[in-house]
DNA sequence: TATGAATGAGAATTCATTCAT
DNA sequence: GATGAATGAATTCTCATTCAT
């Protein structure tokens, strides 16, 4: 087996971990792919990682942490603008993770560490989002939360659900729109 | 094996499947298991499935037409009322089938025949909704496709994916209270 | 795999599996090779026996019940020769699962059903000889239990551990015959 | 790994493989197990036994000599005392390395050098019987082999094999006591 | 002398699928 | 049509052993 790679071999187990689970489900990936796609003996996946979900863990705490720094996207006055800053940022964030994100939406059911991440990223993207509406919107005398909500919603949707759909990235600056255009209206 | 129960065994084999599919996903549900539950022998799975990918097709196949008539819930003029109704009914209508709703996220990846099931679904549902709001709302000069799919994602990352989160029902309340009075002030 | 062989499928390896765990023990027997030896493909081994200890259990189950009867071996007021005929009547139905007694020793410290069973044996065996002891020498004022416990360790140990001394036969034969006299003395 | 412990490291390893041979057995117990238990690293228990039998042999090797002086025994005229002082004294020196006793019998049949050591202690172990049958009843006219032959099964049964039999003490004391009468009626 | 990462042969077990009856 | 014994490829996991440091 090649080996000297940049990479420690560790961390090319998880790659190729990666992205043979996003492609194929973490059932129907065999150990033994992992290895090979890596460039490392079967055994060394097995010393590394004792069991397979043990490289589900091991993925899920490499998921880099998502938060934006509200500063840096907030344009004060303009929801539509902050917002869209905002999920331009989250979006370039999450892009380099997106195998990964999909993934996790397929094994959360199934392996309780995975979902238990999956609803921590959530509830940070609510925050979010919130976070953004209010500081380029203070007075806003609308339901923020709930439009927090819808456009988390949407953007977890397209992320880690709706991958194959193309026209994602259009569908979602309308709805950004509609979403700001009410937010403004209510001011 | 028990065997004369009231549904014919084909029907008690694609239940079994359902059910043990949605648990714990296609790969990890061995049609042994599927037999146990169904109370038929081994072989008269792989007698009326030859492989185990049918199984999926025909659980595809048996999906409820959730299609809602629009005239039940539209209220002219409340469009709060409208999409509350319509969104109710269809969680009555997805209610029979939520178990194989999620089931098929999981799947669709890796089965085509289930991806495409899922967006006819989706787009069934955006259609719906602009239905409704167009008939409660005829003069609405708002963004109402993006207000659709607004609403489609929501009900369908609860309806799939978010189905552990307890609140739900509330949350989607709330949004589609945000959106009905977005609607209406750019009347 | 050859098959048509005149003993079932499932006697054939357990026949195989006897063998080859006196041979190397049970830790050291695949069950690979024990398909080999039976002229079975590997699978079937683990249809008929799911986990490998279930073919443990399934020897033990095997093994003849070596009760002789008294009236067979008894001769009457001859404490030797009774004993004589009753341990050559042990060696006979003992002769044929012999590698199996011997294996049992070994295995059943870890495993709980060997055990037993063995505990068991001996629990018969000490009855048998107290039986033929007390039906040819119906006076004996001597500890009879004592004598039976004795005579029951030497021939377990015989047949069980120290196969691998070959005048086992003749050193039986001579410790009888002090046991007898022992008995007939203290009449 | 601790590593500061009183006694050296390769004490350590024998002491650990020694334990985990006598519960689980020689094959059931893997390398990486026994260096854990003797908190050295893995490598050390290859460094200093080369392949996995060696730890056996080295194990065979430390087995203390069991010889026990006949003067300090022999009560003169009392076999029963002497005998039971014969074997109280085996019971005490064997005590310390029961668990051995018992692993060796187990894996002398897959151990050449294990069961090499097993004749040698039973050897050993009859003549230590007969010098103080003799020596305590010197002009006895019994078969004296026979009767220290039976008495080193029993010894050995118990030490090596029975040892999950609890009333062990009790009916060797009784078995003890009716060989000593035996040899004095003899007299 | 000591270490622990690395290796790969081989173990038990699983399971979709076939097929004779 | 129905059944369940039979098959064997594939999978996860184990572990003695090697070896560079």
């Amino acid at each position: 087996m090649v080996s000297d790679d940049e990479r420690p071999a560790r961390e090319r187990i998880l790659d190729a971990a990666e992205t043979l689970f996003a492609e194929d489900g973490f059932d129907a990936t065999p150990t033994s792919r992992i290895a090979d796609r890596a460039g490392v003996p079967k055994g060394l996946v097995h010393y590394y990682f004792a069991r397979k979900p043990d490289l589900l863990e091991a993925l899920v705490e490499r998921l880099p942490d998502e938060r934006v720094d509200p500063a840096a996207v907030v344009v004060a006055g303009d929801v539509v603008e902050s917002l869209h800053r905002l999920v331009a940022a989250l979006d370039a964030s999450l892009g380099s993770s997106a195998v990964l994100s999909h993934l996790l939406w397929r094994e959360a059911d199934t392996h309780p560490a995975v979902l238990a991440a999956l609803h921590t990223r959530f509830d940070l993207l609510v925050e979010q989002i919130r976070d953004v509406i209010r500081a380029s919107l203070p007075a806003c005398g609308a339901d923020v939360d709930s439009a927090a909500q819808l456009l988390a919603s949407a953007v977890s949707y397209r992320h880690s659900v709706a991958r194959h759909v193309d026209d994602g990235a259009v569908a979602m600056h309308r709805e950004l729109r509609f979403l700001a255009t009410a937010l403004e209206r209510s001011n």
